[in-house]
DNA sequence: AATATATACATAATTTTCCTATGCATAAAA
DNA sequence: TTTTATGCATAGGAAAATTATGTATATATT
């Protein structure tokens, strides 16, 4: 994952995923990928070779379903949060706030949590 | 070697210590991780496998000076910015709060920046 | 018609960055 | 006197990205 300008914290990746999948129901990679573009503006880019790998893992572990479907002779795999899926994309999202919270007290620049 | 609970994000380790060197002047490996215990209460633990190259690596590449330092017998090396740490330093807050900014687009939950 | 771009997936090789485990050494506390 | 705290260091390995490819179809451009 690369971004606009500057680097990426690697590890939020699969939050990012987790997040996505719980809000809309069920997304296929390349739409992923042209979502967190759109809503970052440009500033993050899920390279490929880190998208594929993860929603595999994700999958492996148990967390995300897959559905396959082809669409205009294109082959889209979709993907779903399953019930341990949408736990842990609750963990996730805690554990992306903490971080935040610690960066904030290392950091203390302008902005806070509210 | 019992964490707190939230683990380190990749690439925030050198944002970490290049900003709590530019608030204090100058410290030592040591002293960064019972800092950035003491101002995340617990929940951020710098580990020294993690710290000393870190700053090996920050030193090669121009960002810090050493000053070495014996205290009671026992061995200090003092850290501290250069200039071209200092800029670099602006530019890694710069794409932390960008980070910020990115993740709550992504994931828009209950915090934002101000 | 030929070529480039967009859509859609995948993986191998490498790099970066961290953690675990270990080592050395001195000072202070139990 | 044994443990804990202070202080540095590195080797080995895991995790999670990037870079560089590869395949294939659809659409837009020249």
């Amino acid at each position: 994952m690369s971004m606009g300008n500057s680097k990426l914290y690697k590890g939020s990746l699969n939050t990012i995923i987790l997040k996505l999948l719980d809000e809309r129901g069920k997304m296929y990679g390349y739409e992923i990928t042209q979502k967190v573009k759109e809503l970052t503006k440009g500033e993050l880019n899920i390279t490929e070779g880190a998208l594929y790998p993860a929603l595999h893992k994700l999958e492996a572990e148990g967390l995300l379903d897959v559905e396959i479907a082809k669409v205009d002779n294109r082959l889209r795999k979709y993907y779903k949060l399953t019930e341990a899926g949408e736990k842990e994309t609750v963990n996730r999202l805690q554990e992306l706030e903490e971080f935040i919270r610690s960066m904030q007290n290392l950091v203390n620049p302008n902005w806070s949590i509210e």
